[in-house]
DNA sequence: GTCTATAGGGCGATAGAC
DNA sequence: GTCTATCGCCCTATAGAC
């Protein structure tokens, strides 16, 4: 069952990516646990501190991530390493990436926390490039939504990882015009 | 100024693209309308009504697009047909459509109702066509994505409808692999 | 169409016993 | 770690005057 803080973080995300942060209530993840909201209160001192503590691993991935992309020298390979790092992210931790990009609560958190601030930014600079023209902007933007959706839709649920990523990196590639293999 | 009515619905979806329908209540429509409360209520009966009317003409103009594409006989017509209209859809309402898909309360509104219900799966069976294999599956999924996003994203706000449309059907159909011209 | 006033309930959060 | 009990707030919604 794991410890008590890791059930109630796990019925939380699920409670969360159905109906919402602001659609779920303290009193709903008490219940889904089959204990009172003070027994939530215990390990988190408010729906704040749990909302954090349920995307903070995956932020940390995606940091990562842009660290990782960033580090490249040509263009064409800091766009292909950011665009696998946030499939593979996408595809590990499905609906999660849906609940941070859409709930508008959640974005006001992660903007208002100094370490993650930027973390969108520099993701989204690394897929578009210095002074990108209309298009690649129009691009950038539908890349983020296509993946976010992809962990989302139930249609999908059903597809093992290996199959889903082969397919999210296939079309974002082709959105974006990324040659498939390393520049050597 | 328009109608009380249509400016109550202009303030409700301004907010509730900001905020989310649940992290909206009536009181932030009466202040953003320098009214109370009860005026809100004289117009609509509860919150669920005010969502229904915001959401309502959007919903009645992808009926139409699934009727129009539906009766196209070659399958690439129907794509065509039905990325171009919900693509026009999108340029035109900008946020209301990812407000729609992403927020979980309006999800469940849309589905409860008979008259809308099964208009998603209309859509989705254009694009995808009968028994569709994974690629399909995750393709079209990533076009419902990237189209919702194009109409949030803060930094397309500043593009004009017809930049826009441009760029975004061209994108789609090269994710689906459809024909730019119409069969002849 | 808008107001004041209020009902009734769920919310996040706290205190203190076990 | 979990409980009971409670606080004060804000929510949706209603009633009735102007």
């Amino acid at each position: 069952m794991g410890t008590a803080r890791s059930r109630l973080l796990a019925a939380a995300l699920d409670l969360f990516m159905r109906h919402g942060v602001s659609g779920t209530s303290l009193q709903m993840i008490a219940d889904e646990l089959g204990v009172t909201k003070a027994a939530v209160y215990h390990q988190f001192h408010s729906k704040e501190d749990i909302v954090e503590a349920v995307i903070a691993p995956a932020l940390a991935e995606l940091e990562a991530v842009a660290d990782a992309a960033e580090a490249q020298r040509r263009r064409n390979d800091r766009l292909r390493v950011a665009l696998e790092g946030v499939v593979d992210l996408v595809v590990r931790h499905r609906g999660l990436f849906a609940m941070i990009m859409t709930d508008p609560q959640v974005g006001r958190l992660v903007r208002s926390r100094p370490p993650l601030r930027g973390l969108e930014e520099r993701i989204e600079a690394v897929l578009t490039g210095p002074e990108p023209d209309a298009e690649t902007l129009v691009n950038s933007a539908m890349v983020s939504g296509a993946l976010m959706v992809a962990g989302l839709d139930p249609r999908l649920a059903g597809l093992d990882d290996e199959t889903l990523r082969r397919h999210l990196t296939a079309t974002v590639f082709r959105m974006l015009h990324v040659r498939r293999r390393a520049t050597s």
